[in-house]
DNA sequence: CATTTATGATACTATATGGTATCAAACAAT
DNA sequence: ATTGTTTGATACCATATAGTATCATAAATG
């Protein structure tokens, strides 16, 4: 695979509309369908444009797939950046940080999001790699520092995160719809486990 | 897809060994490289016989791979289901549940088995679903049984196992290596923070 | 032994795939 | 307008795919 961006034309108006097109009908058949299961003509059909485009500005069909994967990545960012608690008590603090994450993450667009980088994970792993920084760990970061960065918030940042999300995720994957009752009772219970006080006596 | 089973014929020694041969080498295969990247011409390469034995004993393609979830889905049953911890303290039988656990989780084969489900859980919900089954939910229920069964045991359950599993499973479809040091750290704060006193407060 | 059934090698069908080549039309720059 | 470049439609290539058909052989059954 040629470097796309090495020799990529510089795009006239045309080709930056086709660009975008092609991108957003790549899009959404990746992330319906995953990497294997669509094939260019199929992108085409519904972008417009010919193989050329994709030829000489993506490079091949891993060139487009990876820059769609960066581009769901900035998209996905993780919503708690966003946030600025102040100087708010933890347990309630956790709570908004968890219902503010869990919120984004229940997308439909991003539970398939995730199970695309995973099923490529194997022969790809820097995109899922990539998936996790800007997810994951970005809430895990943002987290750590609100909990004031003892010893044991790295650590008490990734239990929270991983309590809320997971088994919510999991059944989304599934298909079955969220439960936000039981969501939110998992914040909360969660919040009181790692912000109230007594854990380190 | 005709049933395969209704109208199976009853295998000979001949037929029964290929059978394993075919399940053995396309369980090896899908594994590897997942559903899609997978063909019957290259499955029958590795394992002798022909298309007749596949589509007369699997139905198709989908027959084949189904067939095969639910062969790895009773190799990867919960190995929780195995343990009796009597009258131990919580915090103790926590962190042995946890321990035992993740040495499964992590092998290299079930890392591959959950990638692999979640890859086609779009497509394939059921599979999936069978996965969650023998897996997490019944750990879960394991765990929600040894917690006692009081009115916070099965969310309880949920929260450590999701505590202890998540980020090292997320870690190992990435390729990267167990850090068995912070496993065991996140299974004894996980564990205290169930199973010592003083949540339910 | 004769008959029925299961197995296998192989050829085949229809279709689809990623990627390349060709040549004409649209555009930009001078 | 002329020239060089980008875009597009389309044909093309080599290969691969799931699934079927054929016909010969091996095994079980009577």
């Amino acid at each position: 695979m040629t470097d796309p961006a090495a020799q990529a034309p510089r795009l006239n108006v045309r080709g930056a509309a086709r660009h975008e097109q092609i991108l957003d009908a790549a899009t959404q058949a990746f992330l319906d369908r995953g990497f294997d299961a669509v094939s260019l003509d199929e992108i085409l059909r519904v972008s417009g444009g010919s193989k050329t485009n994709v030829y000489k500005q993506f490079g091949d069909k891993n060139g487009l797939f990876t820059q769609i994967v960066h581009r769901l990545a900035a998209e996905f960012l993780s919503p708690l950046t966003a946030l600025d608690l102040g100087q708010i008590a933890q347990e309630t603090g956790l709570g908004i940080l968890g219902r503010t994450l869990m919120r984004q993450l229940m997308q439909p667009r991003h539970i398939a999001f995730q199970r695309m980088v995973m099923a490529v994970s194997r022969r790809m792993p820097h995109l899922m790699a990539e998936w996790y920084r800007v997810g994951p760990k970005t809430s895990q970061a943002v987290i750590a520092d609100f909990l004031g960065g003892g010893p044991n918030a790295q650590r008490d940042a990734v239990l929270f995160h991983d309590m809320i999300v997971t088994d919510a995720v999991n059944h989304a994957l599934m298909g079955d719809p969220p439960d936000w009752a039981e969501i939110e009772a998992r914040i909360d219970r969660a919040a009181r486990m790692i912000g109230g006080k007594a854990i380190d006596a």
